[in-house]
DNA sequence: CTGCGAGTATACCGACCGGTATGGTTACCT
DNA sequence: AGGTAACCATACCGGTCGGTATACTCGCAG
């Protein structure tokens, strides 16, 4: 169990589960203006943001940010593909202790400390999951972003499956992980973390005890 | 149990659960400018559909909109204040014949209704939440519409509450909710809402017999 | 008959949008 | 020495944004 996602030196058909892609390499200018586009996005929304703002917070010009990205659009996908990469790694940091835990608390264990990791993640942030943010304002559309949320949500999908080891219970926890950050931050509601790691415990309790 | 929000003649003390703001009366271009709005802010998003469309949309001028709304954030409360209603509705009716079920089946069949009509609501729609969706765009601001949104949020945990007659089971119920939107459309996994139904039939089987 | 609320039509405002053009300055590589 | 990639500065483009102003028509209630 567990062979996948949370080490380096998989030795898993990777090609079988969600990777996400690779970050490109950047320039001091580019790196500067997509940290800059990635906390104004985050805290504003995509749309809400224009690029002259992005250019200026940057310290750098709207010229340079044509040259490195070539729109608006693909800084957009670049933004959430980054955020990507910085999720998993605050993740699989928390989750790599874990890897050795077994036996049918292990799961348990290993799902709740995905749950830690969100808290910690959100701790500071205030507007909930910059995936679902950008899709909301997106929609179902052909902007390169969408396919970096869908991306994003496939792979959180495959770690709960993995981490749970099955199927009906990667979906199920899935669902209270999404759930959870939205309750939180539309809904305003802090308890909702504490109720999530109650349903996952009630989740995983019932592991063949369930209906058929 | 069940005393509440299914009914009109509710005899149990309101003051004490969300209650969504009654809707306005609306002259008949008003109501014309509000269909408009609703179909294009849910369609596009709130920031993506100016003024101008939604009074050509609506057979009208800018100059009405503006004389019955006052300003575009308060056309943006109000469609989500109907669309509240318009759910609401939609909701109960679904849910009105299973008031005279009791016993411990009965919670099942009635959070089960709601998933039912979560699917035939969004039979058509392909852009999940629209509260969620505006709160996404708008963040934790003073904006008139966020107080909407979490109205809307707090009404369905306290539905979710009194069809289970249990504030733990309501959240986990909630959280599962939640997340069935997320994946559903964000994700574009049509199995979530399978996967919400079995994890509701996991959650209310363990009733009482899960961890203290 | 008069006043008024509702609606239509059109023009206008400053601000901002994403994107482009021009031009010049470094620093490094061959 | 020459080329080139990266960068900064500034001005400009057509279009759209939310919101306002002016002027007119209609139906109805006093």
């Amino acid at each position: 169990m567990l062979r996948t996602l949370t080490t380096l030196d998989d030795t898993t058909p990777a090609a079988l589960r969600p990777v996400l892609a690779p970050l490109p390499p950047l320039t001091t200018a580019g790196a500067r203006l997509l940290d800059a586009a990635g906390s104004l996005f985050y805290e504003r929304g995509v749309r809400a943001v224009g690029v002259d703002l992005i250019a200026e917070t940057a310290g750098t010009t709207k010229k340079t940010l044509y040259d490195r990205f070539g729109s608006k659009d693909a800084l957009v996908a670049l933004y959430l593909l980054q955020r990507a990469h910085r999720w998993r790694e605050h993740l699989l940091a928390r989750l790599g202790g874990a890897d050795a835990l077994e036996g049918p608390a292990a799961a348990e264990t290993r799902v709740l400390l995905v749950f830690d990791a969100l808290q910690t993640w959100m701790g500071g942030q205030r507007r909930g999951c910059g995936f679902v943010n950008a899709y909301a304002e997106l929609g179902d559309t052909d902007h390169p972003a969408v396919a970096v949320v869908r991306a994003e949500k496939a792979w959180m999908r495959a770690l709960f499956d993995d981490l749970t080891g099955d199927a009906d219970l990667g979906a199920h926890v899935h669902l209270l992980y999404e759930g959870t950050l939205v309750v939180l931050t539309a809904g305003a509601d802090p308890s909702a973390a504490a109720q999530a790691r109650r349903g996952v415990r009630v989740a995983l309790a019932a592991r063949g005890t369930g209906p058929a």
